[in-house]
DNA sequence: ATTATATGTAAATTATTTTTTACATCAAGT
DNA sequence: ACTTGATGTAAAAAATAATTTACATATAAT
């Protein structure tokens, strides 16, 4: 249970209705990690969140909210 | 090896010479995960970077570079 | 001289993130 | 009817992050 939460699916749709194999693809991780990112299973790594962020075009903090 | 550098250890200095325990106590780790970071060691959780963020006041992009 | 604070290093353990594998349903297209 | 692609769920294993503990050196202050 995080206290970071995240547009991650938003901006999945957002971003031509990519899907979760495409984005995961895209930023080197399987699947599950993004669908566990996207549920808030747990947070990604920095390296991740960072990967993610750069897929989208935008930062870290557009795509990650702590609090 | 992690492709992510910081500028932990320069904001601390700036920070009025801000010793590692005391970020540590800030950001509620131990001081290994300061001088792990600062050594590039290995790079922090998302929640981690984000607290140490808060703590200068500024965003991760400002404490953390990517490639 | 001794106390306190800051830093350095190292290693074992615990916690968290990520991968791998597997199978399920649903909808769209052929 | 069948195939394909997208999503959902779950659980074990592997990889990485973080804690805990311990001890070392150095410097500054009392």
């Amino acid at each position: 249970m995080p206290s970071i939460t995240n547009h991650v699916r938003r901006l999945r749709f957002d971003a031509n209705e990519m899907s979760q194999k495409a984005l995961a693809d895209a930023v080197g991780v399987t699947r599950q990690t993004i669908i566990a990112i996207e549920k808030n299973k747990y947070s990604p790594s920095l390296e991740v969140a960072f990967k993610i962020a750069q897929v989208f075009g935008c930062s870290i903090e557009e795509v990650f909210f702590y609090q």
